[in-house]
RNA sequence: GUGGGUGUAGCUCAGUUUGGAUAGAGCAUCUGGCUGUGGCCCAGAUUGUCGAGGGUUCGAAUCCCUUCACCCACCCCA
């Protein structure tokens, strides 16, 4: 008992209640996926870094320090290249995608997955270092009708999941070389207010100049507000300016979703292109986005495909649990058989297992406990019915069938015990 | 990665300021009251490396150092 081990740093464990809640965000998920027309994939938690250093972005926190390096006893007999725990599933999706020239099969897939993933950041309240991620991807199309879909699913699982109140957050970063023009643009407006900024956003002038308008800080707001008007309206080309446009009128009028277009909204991931949204609780305090995604119509390209647009989304699996109601009592099973004495443990073997050939989930004492003991866990376990084996009943082929949710008893003839059983318990 | 907070029984927490003897409470668990019947009630019992390691001291849950984990904010993102 000296040596005790503990989970890793930034892992979680699901208790069983936890675990029917995990299982049942999936399930959900799963039939609205369908519904959609997605198809679940599974992909590996290892993969080759470089697929996701190409497109998430060598210069983002993911890449610079939060990615898992796994390392072999044997590296001798791998290949040199770096294999990584897989830090989110776009990237690899769209691996996927290409490897197998699915491009030429069909010019349109939708995907949709489930798996943990992991980065090495510090772990707090809604961030851990495994995590899972819920996740579709849409390839081949740029249509805004497309985009709109994405959107609404993201928020159709998270209402079918209970979880009304949420903001959606909007905009677009235009295309690639949108982006570029905007960069230098705004380079240019915000040198002068350089020394005014804090330390974090001097260095993002650099990396990434688009984050500043994420900056929490009330100076950097501030001068943020200065450059409101140039930020969307102004660098966007003509098609990509339309198609943000055709995209907020198809989620009013065909969704019935109002969007907040939001011009601050810059997402950490380079791959994004245009469409780039963001699904925020009020109840999770500092890590509040459930989820977010956007288009990415450079990536296919950029791995190695054709030039094709996509756009996809993630959920933050753990997120959501947080924001669902605690499950205290949980089923387990529908009959526990007990036994008067301990030496009648054959017979109720014996019952266990007949009920479970008919598929009744049972169980009974290993621990030689008393009768009260036994009903008290019973109790505790919250089943249905408990059948008693009583040495008296015994001799006449009887049991007595008590229902614990209705406190009431009788004396049954062991032959009628399965069929009685099984039509009480399609009553529960 | 940065700053702040917390860590005592399975859970929620007292005790730490000002070092002192076997470390407490409620809930939970188990047992009994009821020798063959759960929940309510009553009684009793069990449970602790006081997060870990080191130091100071006659003596440390309490003071000092180190470390780990979690929480909050930043950062980042789902």
């Amino acid at each position: 008992m000296k040596n005790i081990y503990f989970s890793v740093r930034g892992t979680s464990n699901f208790s069983p209640p936890q675990t029917y809640l995990f299982n049942k965000i999936v399930e959900t998920s799963k039939n609205i996926f369908k519904l959609f027309g997605y198809e679940e994939i599974i992909l590996p938690i290892l993969e080759e870094e470089a697929v996701f250093v190409r497109s998430v972005g060598q210069a983002t926190d993911i890449i610079e320090k939060q990615m898992f390096k796994v390392t072999r006893n044997r590296p001798d007999l791998d290949s040199k290249m770096q294999i990584v725990l897989r830090p989110e599933g776009t990237a690899q999706v769209i691996r996927y995608y290409i490897e197998n020239s699915l491009y030429k099969k069909s010019d349109f897939y939708k995907f949709c997955y489930f798996g943990p993933m992991f980065r090495g950041e510090k772990p707090q309240k809604g961030r851990l270092r495994q995590f899972h991620h819920i996740g579709a991807e849409a390839i081949g199309s740029y249509s805004e009708f497309l985009d709109a879909e994405v959107i609404f699913l993201s928020l159709e699982i998270l209402d079918a999941l209970g979880i009304k109140q949420k903001s959606l957050h909007l905009n677009s970063l235009g295309c690639g070389l949108d982006k570029e023009k905007f960069k230098e643009l705004l380079k240019k407006e915000i040198l002068p207010y350089k020394d005014k900024l804090c330390i974090d956003c001097q260095r993002r002038m650099e990396k990434n100049p688009l984050r500043i308008f994420d900056c929490k800080e009330e100076n950097c707001q501030s001068i943020c507000e200065k450059f409101s008007s140039i930020t969307s309206q102004q660098y966007l080309c003509k098609t990509c300016h339309s198609h943000f446009k055709n995209l907020v009128d198809i989620l009013k009028d065909n969704f019935g979703i109002q969007p907040f277009v939001d011009f601050r909204l810059v997402r950490g991931l380079d791959y994004y292109t245009n469409t780039i949204f963001e699904i925020n609780s009020p109840f999770l305090g500092s890590q509040n986005a459930l989820g977010g995604g956007g288009r990415y119509n450079n990536l296919v390209e950029e791995l190695g495909g054709p030039k094709v647009g996509a756009v996809g989304f993630a959920l933050g699996l753990e997120r959501i649990m947080l924001l669902l109601e605690k499950i205290d009592i949980l089923k387990t099973i529908d009959v526990f058989i007990a036994t008067t004495n301990d030496t009648l443990i054959k017979e109720a073997v014996k019952l266990l297992i007949s009920l479970r050939k008919e598929n009744i989930s049972s169980d009974i004492d290993y621990c030689k406990k008393s009768l009260k003991g036994q009903l008290r866990y019973a109790e505790k376990k919250n089943v249905n019915f408990v059948i008693i084996l009583g040495e008296e009943e015994l001799k006449e082929n009887k049991v007595i069938l008590k229902d614990m949710k209705r406190s009431l008893q009788e004396k049954v003839n062991i032959d009628n015990i399965i069929p009685l059983l099984k039509s009480k318990l399609k009553n529960v």
